[in-house]
DNA sequence: ATCAGTTGTTTTATTAGCAAAACATCGGTT
DNA sequence: AACCGATGTTTTGCTAATAAAACAACTGAT
């Protein structure tokens, strides 16, 4: 409880959604194209270059974003550390969601695209090294996966969404 | 890849994190003190009454929240069936994040917090389904959670973040 | 050289979500 | 009756993120 010291932390978040697309798009046109310019990041975004070009004047205010003498964007080494952990996050979600517990592969992009930049580095850090174990060929996590997806074929004993999820464990895991 | 595809359903959310937490103050507030005012759930969020007021009027004419002859505020069938979800995706997400990554309660708290809106329902019961597995009795999952945890105590292979997440998993899991 | 298309910017407007302040309405004290 | 405090609403203003439209500048083809 004390939920009011918790949930305000949300907006606290240095980096919006909007934010981290516009900065991996212009990280994903540098590979694809070789360049990155404000059309190229709008069309990437599926937005207007009006929007693109204000808020990417805010990014290189913020110094995340570097311009060309001729109007080429590209990250900076701050833009570029946050792009970094921003997809290292969203490819452990994703495969965590795709295969591990299943998803079909648009819907952990989807959520993977969600969250990625709300995870705090810690909790990427400690997911990486979970899926990295889990997805490995340590005979114990091969067999933990593999009654795990045996039981997902099996039955659903509970409906979503379950009440008391606290309770439901409680009762079970002892 | 094909980002424009996927990023703008951020959006698409129906709940935003605000409503989220409206909704969910009034289900706690309901708990505790058996009522739930506009002026208490301002209190309860820290934002001011006026601008709680006109969240809650959207939410009235949304339909999920209905209000007593005095002023007096409750969740419609509908409004709790989304507070039921969003407290069950934020009570699996806690408990994935602090009882197995072993990440500290206040951090498993705001992670999950920033992240419980925004989760569709097949990944919340599919988590559920996972975690409880992982939690439960079963030898193999003991002893998976045995070893991973003790390699969490070992050192630290990559720092964080790591650049390519995809070629890690590449190398290793095979 | 002109004309068309692309590019970047600016201005205006919209929406969600907040604060701040003014206002009205109660309910109880005194 | 007069006052005080709590409550609810409305209005005004702010910021982030968008669209839409107007505009200027450059590029290339003819």
């Amino acid at each position: 409880m004390m939920v009011s010291d918790v949930w305000k932390e949300y907006e606290s978040n240095e980096i919006s959604h909007s934010v981290a697309h516009h900065l991996t798009a212009i990280h994903e046109l540098m590979d694809d194209l070789g360049y990155a310019r404000v059309s190229d990041v709008a069309r990437a975004l599926e937005i207007t270059r009006g929007s693109a070009s204000l808020t990417l004047k805010a990014l290189k205010a913020r110094g995340l974003v570097v311009e060309d003498h001729n109007k080429f964007l590209k990250l900076s080494e701050d833009g570029r550390r946050i792009v970094d952990s921003i997809l290292a996050k969203r490819a452990v979600v994703r495969k965590f969601l795709n295969e591990v517990l299943k998803l079909d592969e648009h819907q952990a992009e989807v959520d993977a695209c969600k969250v990625e930049h709300l995870l705090s580095a810690q909790t990427g850090g400690q997911l990486l090294h979970f899926v990295h174990f889990l997805l490995s060929d340590d005979p114990t996590a091969r067999q933990f996966l593999a009654e795990f997806w045996s039981k997902l074929d099996q039955n659903e004993e509970w409906q979503w969404p379950v009440q008391d999820v606290d309770q439901l464990f409680n009762l079970e895991s002892r």
